[in-house]
DNA sequence: AATGAATGAGCCTTCATTCAT
DNA sequence: TATGAATGAAGGCTCATTCAT
């Protein structure tokens, strides 16, 4: 008799195993086998799962950036004042979870596939531009119409540059840093937002 | 007697092929027959030149560092001022060359075998100090000494994060716009440096 | 559920198919694809099996030294006297099977790569110091103390240089002449152990 | 021009090299290179003295035998009655240079490949033949004519018997041994020579 | 004569995937 | 549902051999 409701539990835990492996090992190393192993299955029950290798990688990208999304959701429905909006998106981009050892190595490594999968690159797409619209929803009222656009993708950008460097430095961990940098960008360009992508000053 | 001076020419030919392949094919389907074959050579030739396969990435990352290393010596060699300075160094980090699909993709990839290869990862923390040394040095004299190591990090950040969101969405070949936004928040910053890393405004 | 009890017997199959294929190419030209096909599996098995080639080769060895043990223990068990023990240990030394043409073979091969595995070289010893052991005990009651060791070398000597000489010659098969001949060793010798290792008489 | 001469220096040269390389790294992993390196030449140029790799080997093993060979003659040659000519035998057998574990891994390798290689072969059955008829003869005025055959035959087991033992164990370098095992093997068949070969005892 | 660059076949090993149980 | 045995296709690497210089 066929347990129900296992197949997203087993899914849940083969996409863990995924992430732990590819922590550990790297994208390039991850094979079924070691996934397999750290979630105590046979590596042949993986595929009455997933359809394939691939498919398990996607899944384990798309749980990344839907707890990325959850987090940005939660947030912001607490967020009164566009200010706390985007404050909110900002914190959301740092959870303590997000800007671990193990998840910013499958961001990592999935990062450089994405090129190679067209379904990766469209999510990673979908979450670039749902950044940017969270942004430019909270700027709107902030700043003017013209410097919205540039702005959020400034915000954005700062964001994930400062994650990439962290993740590369592998100084993940402490959120706090990278956070106060951001938050402290927001604040200077809100303040002077005219400034915003007028190029150089004579 | 045998042909002198082929070792250098071989082995560029190699890293240029070990380029395109990461570029068509992604890092994980890169393998020695591929680089071998763009390159017009036979796949056993390749250990004639480099250890192994890791030898010849390892080699392909430095290559693109080194790439960009000239171009900001070059760039700052010929800037007068500070501001000059800082400019020359967003200027170099979004070269034509660099900011190319086919050297994007390489970067892309091998990020992502960065946490497990020591030598790799120790030339990008060169990188990313060298990138934040050569910003504190042009931030000097312009803002107060407290406020360099932020905007410094900051201003690598935002550099870091224009490329690789452009990277990921495939928007390489134009870098006027990063490279506007990027001078836009430094010429920000330069006008306002109290107020970066000063956390939130009331 | 997958088969039970499966692996002793592939493993044995293994090697069998291993000792068949030093025979007919020689340890040098031995691989593990000769070695698949002729257990009639895949290549690819042998390492679910086996760590790597030497994991097998050395199983190899050690099953026909296994092999070689068992005849001397039951050999010996059967034997009351002394002397019908030293008769059972020489018997045990060129029993049929090991006498074959297929087993010196690889017995021969497995020789020439003892000096460089560590393992290989272990176990020879081993089997060495038992035939030797075997004999002393068996010599203690027949001849003066001074002279066992040196008689005890004399015959494990005789029997592997017998042994030797046919597997070169090709002349495996017929293990009678070997084993009269070192009969007749060993009673010559005990008849006039005094004479041993005295030197050259003047 | 050409130096003349030098065909014969440079293929000694490549065979000692080639026991080198048995000697350092054992016939299995023994590659052209390797022996190319030893001799301090480059890799092509072996091709220029030998045939193949397989005559590379072949010269070598027949220059071991050869160096065995004239031991045999030289100390023949100064044996003035029966019983010396059969110590001289055993002398050239355990000769300090051949009774070297260099030369010895060499034999030891050359032996496991002799049953894939005839030539190999043809020329071993030649130094086994060549060591029985050096002992017949010399046997012959000291033993009646229907023991002569076995007798031979006894004192050359030993031999190969004990340098195989010898060799396995790593004991090489001190020859002492064995030789006066073998000679008082040898002392006590004249003794009595007439048990040889006639079977247990009563 | 000599070099070492170059080839290409072949080897060991890994691995995603399938399948009998 | 789950196992792990089994397959077969690559992949990285080695190496004997050839060849232009």
């Amino acid at each position: 008799m066929p347990k129900l409701g296992m197949r997203p539990i087993r899914r849940r835990q083969l996409v863990d195993a995924a992430i732990a492996s590819i922590h550990q090992y790297g994208l390039g190393e991850t094979t079924i086998a070691r996934i397999a192993e750290k979630a105590g299955v046979s590596p042949g029950i993986i595929h009455h799962y997933f359809a394939d290798k691939d498919d398990l990688l996607f899944e384990t990208m798309r749980h990344l950036l839907e707890i990325l999304r959850r987090h940005a959701v939660a947030r912001l429905r607490s967020a009164k004042t566009p200010r706390a909006r985007l404050h909110a998106i900002v914190e959301a981009s740092f959870t303590e979870d997000q800007f671990s050892e193990t998840v910013s190595a499958a961001w990592l490594g999935l990062y450089g596939n994405a090129r190679q999968s067209p379904r990766l690159a469209r999510i990673l797409r979908l979450y670039h531009a749902r950044l940017r619209s969270n942004l430019v929803h909270a700027l709107k009222s902030l700043v003017a119409p013209p410097h919205v656009g540039d702005l959020a993708e400034g915000i954005a950008s700062m964001i994930d540059g400062l994650w990439l460097r962290c993740a590369l430095r592998g100084q993940t961990g402490d959120a706090r840093i990278p956070r106060a940098l951001t938050h402290a960008y927001v604040e200077a360009q809100l303040l002077r937002p005219a400034t915003m992508a007028s190029g150089p000053s004579e």
